[in-house]
DNA sequence: AGCCACATTCTAACATGCTAGTATGAATTC
DNA sequence: GAATTCATACTAGCATGTTAGAATGTGGCT
């Protein structure tokens, strides 16, 4: 049975300074492994060797799994295992969904009163993100793509809506992952580029329209791609449940 | 100390049949208390009294509290204490954001392919709405209310989204309670008629619209009555955590 | 009298032990 | 040989024990 080690050496340090804030750290570790694909979808997870690994008990364990269950990134069959979520297509269309909603209305809102210095960030951003893209600097591009949704919500000043992008986000990191190539970044650049415009402007319509059209990029990319790799989606046509 | 009891008599039950399901149940149990102002804002928790009024031992009662401390209903001191949170004005309307870009992005998409049952449900759920309004029945108005919105999201079929919305409307449910009026009721029959009309004529863009005049009407008044009643709030202006 | 240091006490966070439910595989029966 | 039943091993969920940090109140000091 336990013919694999299930070391998992990829898991980052979670030791830290006090006593507190250790369940946090494990769920960044295990998110980070899974949204890198170190933990590929499908595979189950060795609680024991978890907190052997990172050198805590169960309790920060157990509740930092209940967390990414929520997120949708693990699946707990009770009494039976834990393993990684596979990638279903319903939640992909449903984390764009959730960023659509979301970012649309963030620009929506922020476009009528955004102050000098959030056009400013933005458009220092917007430089960056030229230069990565046409440096084919893949990783780099891809913190500024994040780095450009985070200055906006920023702005907003709304922490949960923040955290609620940010989850949706990394459901469709692990798919991104795959996806990233030098035309994917020029287009991303250009729609970014479109969505400072129309914030700029004042125009917040323009701007809301701009970001569901770069989502909505986005997700047509992502759907070409699940076309051409099946084998990492689980149940494409069968129990996803849509309404009845 | 201990001079008040702490008995939790308001309490529902949380005896399940088997061993699963513990820790949800204890979470509605609480936020059931915290949103129907059983336990009002500012309110210190004794998790021991807890633990004995509702017979479970503290991992879920724990778990339960971190739950409910991601949904912004509690808040944690560490090593301190738990205290039901005080509303806060920034998460009045970051919760309203959160319901305005979900529920106007739900009904947008569902304009163009809303099929017939849906717009079935929809109605008799207005008639009834009608009714309750009439009949100056305000916890069942109250309930149709819900079901008008989650018929919806069922329709949608997002089962994260329709979980996100639920969290955001609790939110709003510790002041909807004292905002309850018959004039408000009316208001509410005719804006959700607007809804109806538009996803019947295939309008995303006027359902949106109608969904966020809704939301918008509820702001108001909750802002109103935020005037009104500022003991119920927490700081105001100062520790909001703006962005800086 | 006002202020500061210290100790006590309370709390959340963490570790560990235990139980029940599930799945798997082997043995048995048809 | 195939299907079914039973035993075993494994897992999540729950209970309980332990520890570290924070608030508060008290005593001494200025």
């Amino acid at each position: 049975m336990n013919s694999e080690a299930k070391s998992y050496d990829f898991l980052g340090d979670v030791s830290g300074p006090g006593r507190g804030g250790t369940t946090a750290r494990v769920v960044e570790a295990i998110r980070e492994a899974i949204v890198s694909l170190d933990l590929p979808p499908g595979t189950q997870l060795d609680k024991a060797a978890l907190c052997t690994r990172l050198g805590v008990s169960r309790f920060p364990v157990s509740e930092a799994l209940s967390r990414l269950q929520a997120e949708g990134l693990v699946e707990i069959r009770p009494q039976s295992g834990t393993i990684v979520a596979r990638i279903r297509l319903a939640d992909v269309r449903e984390n764009l969904f959730i960023r659509r909603a979301l970012e649309a209305e963030a620009v929506r809102s922020l476009a009528g009163t955004c102050r000098a210095d959030l056009l400013d960030s933005l458009r220092r951003n917007l430089r960056y993100q030229k230069a990565a893209a046409e440096a084919g600097d893949r990783k780099g591009f891809h913190v500024l793509d994040l780095a450009f949704h985070d200055i906006i919500f920023q702005a907003l000043g709304f922490e949960r809506v923040k955290a609620m992008v940010e989850s949706a986000r990394l459901g469709l990191d692990r798919i991104r992952r795959l996806l990233s190539s030098r035309r994917r970044h020029e287009l991303t650049f250009q729609e970014h580029e479109a969505v400072l415009q129309a914030l700029a402007a004042h125009d917040g319509e323009a701007a809301a329209r701009a970001m569901v059209a770069h989502l909505d990029a986005v997700m047509a990319e992502l759907l070409t791609l699940a076309e051409a790799q099946p084998d990492i989606f689980a149940d494409q046509a069968r129990t996803q449940g849509l309404a009845t």
